[in-house]
RNA sequence: GGGCCGAUAGCUCAGCUGGUAGAGCACCGCCCUUUUAAGGCGGGUGUCGCGGGUUCGAAUCCCGCUCGGCUCACCA
């Protein structure tokens, strides 16, 4: 929303005009506007408060022109709008941690005296006293404002204050008859207009829509939305600490790519006018991150979007933040040992324990983690005997009934629809799924002594993927055989294949030494931590289609 | 993209088989100097998501659309 058309300009409130009356009437109706609406039949507005000039047009509710007016109002008493700073002495969570447990005894006899600001969440008003709360965004202060204390002019002012308006208070601290910590205001200055009433202050906002589209609103109501975000930036710098402890380097490769790989999806297209020529934004960075490990750098890792044109729900938003990492002379056994370390880390020193809660069950991070060879886990979770999956005909027939939509269906890709089908959500507990089918893995090595599957995991917690790594494939030969075999894939109309990248190719052949490389999805890893079962909690601004009046 | 569900006051929600919309909070007026979901008295502030249709009459029934949620598909 751009700037609104009836805020004043900001010489209007510059200090030399504060004392004079406001010259503006508020608010201007653009009197070509033929759809400024009707005045509503409300005695106590007054008729200048009405004919809202909002950009977007839209009409003002009854709340909205009161706030409006009592701003004006505000104003013309000498109020400058838009303050340039307060000093404040404390945030409100410092007096909270350092005085919320003393006793109105210990108080007294040298009371605090503080500058503390905030926004106004709720009024108690009882005649020429109130009692208010504001709050910081980390906690909450009760204010008591006394009219003998501050004045008849100030308490008159005060009142034009609504729920929702930002103000900073100066006063001694105490404790009340119920033992609350309060201010008691000698002083107060105005900070910044809310425009719009907030919503109610018992059931708070709910609507999932206005939450995730008006995300300030959404932080304001309610407070462990923050807390969900404070722990998803705890998350990405605990882990950056973890790399460069470990003598990783942070890098940051291409979003915009000629060629979309690294992993199989459908990536968004771009296009560059003076190269003429259509980009993609990168589905993965992974091959890049390899080509920087050819190039010598042995640890690398990045943190950073990546973006797939895919469908949406709870586990999906089109842009993502995934980890990769990179390390030289280690194999997918020592990614392994890394990713155990990584989980069972964040959770004791982030979360201080090792068990938390995921919706209604308990989620145990504690070493090792379980470890099951893919095959097994199809077997256990189908209920099939595991003789039955070298039945090649039998186990695709099963997938094709599984998922008729999907052809062809091969026996590697077979086997990954029941494993989707059928075992994905039983994995509750922290579990590595080892050696998946070599054909949905074109860009690990196959595993030791068995040829059809690869040397890879992924780590699966809450029937979520979390983690995805490989013994990286080294040999150039083998990986453009691996890339050829994909694009005959295609042909064959397979839509998941991975794009040829002859570049990431002619990389290998100078040489890769043995990597082990792993992604971890960081917006599943904070809804895992945080107990949140839509990737919309977490991140903070996710993908929701435009509306016209918002 | 398919299926199911939803959209009513600023917010959270009621509103039956069709009869011109209600509650709590918020807001407005009056009273109230230790309240805390403050309290008392008075006031409903609404394009019932949008557009058609049926009907004497539609928030309600039918059709289309928009946005969202769940789910399936896709994907991580």
């Amino acid at each position: 929303m751009s700037t609104a058309s009836w805020m004043p300009s900001a010489s209007v409130g510059s200090p030399s005009q504060k004392s004079q009356t406001y010259p503006r009437t508020i608010p201007m109706t653009e009197p070509e506007n033929p759809k400024t609406p009707p005045v509503p039949p409300n005695p106590s507005v007054k008729p200048e408060a009405e004919s809202p000039g909002r950009p977007s047009e839209v009409q003002k509710s009854e709340q909205e022109l009161v706030r409006a007016d009592k701003y004006r109002r505000l104003i013309e008493a000498g109020v400058d709008p838009f303050p340039h700073k307060v000093e404040r002495t404390h945030s409100v969570l410092d007096l909270v941690d350092a005085y919320a447990g003393k006793t109105a005894e210990e108080l007294e006899p040298a009371p605090v005296r503080t500058v503390v600001a905030g926004r106004m969440m709720s009024v108690r008003l009882m005649g020429k006293a109130a009692f208010f709360h504001i709050s910081d965004g980390r906690a909450r202060i009760q204010v008591y404002i006394r009219k003998d204390k501050v004045g008849d002019e100030a308490y008159e002012r005060w009142k034009l204050l609504d729920i929702g308006d930002i103000l900073a208070v100066e006063g001694a601290l105490f404790k009340t008859r119920t033992g609350e910590l309060s201010v008691l205001c000698d002083s107060f200055t105005f900070l910044a207009k809310c425009l719009h009433p907030l919503p109610e202050k018992w059931h708070g906002l709910q609507d999932v829509e206005i939450r995730s589209r008006r995300r300030y609103l959404d932080l304001i109501m309610n407070p462990e939305v923050a807390d969900v975000f404070r722990l998803r930036s705890a998350v990405i710098s605990w882990l950056r600490r973890f790399f460069d402890g470990r003598g990783y380097i942070e890098v940051e490769t291409p979003m915009m790519q000629a060629i979309a790989g690294g992993a199989m999806a459908r990536p968004f297209v771009t296009h560059h006018n003076a190269l003429n020529m259509d980009l993609f934004l990168r589905i993965a960075p992974e091959l890049f991150l390899k080509r920087l490990v050819v190039g010598g750098l042995e640890k690398v890792y990045e943190i950073n979007r990546n973006f797939r044109n895919e469908g949406i729900d709870s586990e999906h938003n089109p842009e993502f933040t995934m980890l990769e990492f990179y390390e030289a002379y280690r194999n997918y056994d020592d990614m392994m040992e890394m990713t155990e370390e990584i989980f069972c880390g964040l959770c004791r020193d982030l979360l201080g324990k090792d068990e938390f809660p995921y919706g209604d069950r308990v989620i145990s991070l504690k070493r090792p983690f379980r470890r099951v060879k893919f095959r097994e886990a199809l077997a256990e979770g189908s209920g099939l005997p595991s003789e039955a999956f070298d039945d090649r005909p039998r186990i695709i027939k099963l997938a094709e009934g599984l998922a008729p939509e999907k052809k062809p269906v091969t026996y590697g890709k077979a086997l990954d629809i029941i494993f989707d089908k059928h075992v994905k959500e039983k994995l509750v507990q922290p579990t590595f799924i080892v050696n998946p089918p070599k054909e949905v893995s074109p860009l690990a090595k196959s595993a030791l002594g068995e040829p059809a599957e690869a040397a890879r995991f992924e780590l699966m917690v809450a029937g979520m993927e979390l983690a995805n790594a490989f013994s990286e494939l080294t040999d150039p030969a083998e990986q453009k055989a691996r890339f050829e075999h994909q694009a005959e894939e295609k042909r064959k109309g397979n839509d998941e294949t991975h794009p040829i990248d002859l570049d990431y190719v002619q990389a290998l052949e100078y040489g890769l030494p043995p990597t082990g490389g792993e992604g971890i999805g960081i917006d599943r890893l904070v809804m895992l931590l945080s107990n949140r079962r839509s990737i919309r909690e977490v991140i903070l601004f996710p993908l929701l289609r435009p509306r016209e009046d918002q």
